[in-house]
DNA sequence: CTGTTAGCGCTTTCAA
DNA sequence: TTGAAAGCGCTAACAG
């Protein structure tokens, strides 16, 4: 207690040096004083000046219970010892690692409700005995924040209902299994129906096709894509599809063992950058190059991995630019605006790289 | 305004319904009633479940505004269209994406600051003609956090200083350039110095290293610890070092323009996962291989790498155990525990993988 | 232009 | 065990 410092400046405390009332102070601060030409205009600059000498800055609880707003939005994640950081998370990856595309979420996000002067908090839903649901219920009911982003959305998720009922805005980063939902995605039937194109338009049919699991709206959406082009293209014989093997490992060992089988694919589509390397490692190891043996294309989820496997074609699905626009639309509802309760889906950008060419014997 | 929600319930509505006193819903909301055998445990249990049913959850700008809390502690991070979000961004980054090792800092500090009921912040102290130490002033005045966390320390960096006249808790994550701050970091010096003698060891003794720059306090620390190694081991004549070329094109372009000349290292430490992986880029071009011509380490600063580059030799720098370690001890400082004004260093673990092997012509 | 007053929702003495 | 009252720091309606 030797070093105690001042206690903090709080309107009062200007209000009595300049000798005025703490009404008048509030109101030069928050410039809802007109610049008279009166007396009001000596008075206005003692005030300010003292504000900046006493390091003066509003207490954001008081201002928030009086104004009912925090100029925060929260995004909700859930880190937890018994459940996974996130569904895309491996099952031996430690409980403190957060899914690789967050990284993206958080920087899209950030960047783009600091424009509006919104912070983002992590509202932590994990912990054990504590279900998720609740805790963000939770949250979204003390005013913690303006407003919450949700994401990696699960088919039958229950959380647009729940928050519904609370009245706190909140946009789905991904898709809703409410359409009725503001909703930013990427669209995930472009990414299946795309991928199988792309591969079918270099001469590929035997196409080994690994997707996220379908209890998420991910996977369920590729999915959809992927049967539509197997349609399209007359692919049922050929195409084969897997959605119960998943991560580095799990792609590999299901890949190693796929390759010993009769007729290997030609070109494979992996669920993401981790697992097509595990693709690769299986096709290394099995004696076959890429892309002359084998192609192999994956989603684009972190910019930085363009760095790390630049080799690699992906489907680019703009991670940053979702996120950004959710945060455009969520910072739009907090203020008041009335945004169309409806689901926006970018489009998947193709970036063809080494690890893609026409199968052996084809042109 | 047709689907108008209820008011959120407060205090006061419970107390109504139940016929008591909002003082008396406050302590038995709070435990701070006992659960005394007589008139109470009935009144008790009444206001219980009216909470339960009617949504209950305290307004929380109130509970602070009274309690002087927040339950959050805020990151500060910098990202900005001018500067660069971090130090370690390469100039061609998009503004909004966050520097990689910010993966592990968020996972450790959220998972651990869960445990204490403190949700984590992203204190954005960026924007057009902002001054970051500015706004991150005026977010340790505001009473938004109760506790700070800062990172990327420069060698003049003045923040500390700055924070320690608000009187705001914080903890710097990384070396503080004040040794009275309550710090946890890497040990850079023994990073710089087990790099050195591991290379050594294997029979290296023409070894480039590349260093962050030195205006941040980990290249400060690896510089000092390469000096030392280089005396210990006698590698003045050999040992070359570079701190004026970055990330992975700048090592690249580099090294590729070194590899013409003559004496070229059979070992190269690289500041980190990217940059080792633009090493290695140049030597594959120049014909060389990795590790029979030349040994490539570099430090791991996201665990996912391992599975991104598996083969590579790393120095493990645990960001996430560094943040977590912060994290608990900022959760003490807000708790009102006097925690010791000093630094906390852990050390580097040596991951040997395939990228190093002894020079040629060595056993 | 400026001061007075009330009140945001909660916690916490202090009495009863 | 419970209620009444004060107050956290701020904003805003209403007088003057």
């Amino acid at each position: 207690m030797e070093n105690r410092l001042s206690a903090p400046t709080r309107l009062e405390d200007i209000a009595a040096r300049v000798g005025v009332s703490r009404s008048e102070v509030s109101r030069v601060l928050n410039g809802r004083a007109r610049a008279g030409k009166s007396v009001g205009a000596a008075t206005r600059d003692r005030i300010l000046e003292a504000a900046r000498e006493m390091n003066y800055s509003p207490h954001r609880a008081a201002q928030s219970l009086v104004s009912g707003r925090t100029n925060t939005a929260a995004l909700m994640i859930v880190i937890d010892r018994q459940a996974k950081a996130s569904p895309f998370l491996e099952d031996h990856d430690a409980p403190d690692e957060l899914s690789p595309h967050y990284h993206e979420i958080l920087g899209g996000l950030t960047y783009t409700l600091n424009e509006y002067g919104i912070h983002l908090m992590l509202a932590q839903c994990g912990g054990p005995n504590i279900d998720p649901n609740v805790a963000m219920e939770q949250i979204a009911r003390s005013h913690t924040c303006d407003g919450l982003i949700i994401t990696d959305m699960m088919i039958d998720d229950v959380r647009p209902a729940i928050l519904d009922q609370t009245g706190l805005p909140y946009v789905v980063r991904g898709s809703s299994p409410q359409p009725d939902t503001v909703a930013v995605g990427m669209d995930n039937a472009a990414v299946g129906y795309e991928a199988v194109k792309y591969l079918y338009g270099l001469g590929h049919r035997r196409i080994l096709f690994y997707n996220i699991r379908r209890e998420l709206m991910v996977g369920q959406g590729r999915f959809e894509g992927m049967c539509r082009a197997r349609e399209e293209f007359g692919l049922h014989a050929t195409l084969e599809y897997r959605d119960d093997v998943h991560h580095q490992n799990g792609v590999y060992t299901s890949l190693l063992q796929r390759l010993q089988e009769p007729n290997i694919p030609t070109a494979i589509f992996a669920e993401d950058e981790i697992s097509a390397l595990g693709a690769e490692r299986a096709l290394t190891e099995a004696g076959l190059r890429v892309p002359e043996d084998v192609s192999v294309m994956t989603c684009l989820n972190a910019r930085f991995m363009r760095l790390v496997a630049p080799h690699l074609t992906v489907l680019n699905v703009r991670l940053n630019e979702v996120a950004s626009q959710a945060g455009h639309l969520l910072a739009k509802m907090v203020q008041g605006e009335v945004v169309e309760r409806k689901q926006v889906f970018l489009q998947p950008i193709l970036e063809e790289r080494g690890s893609t060419a026409p199968p052996r014997g084809n042109s």
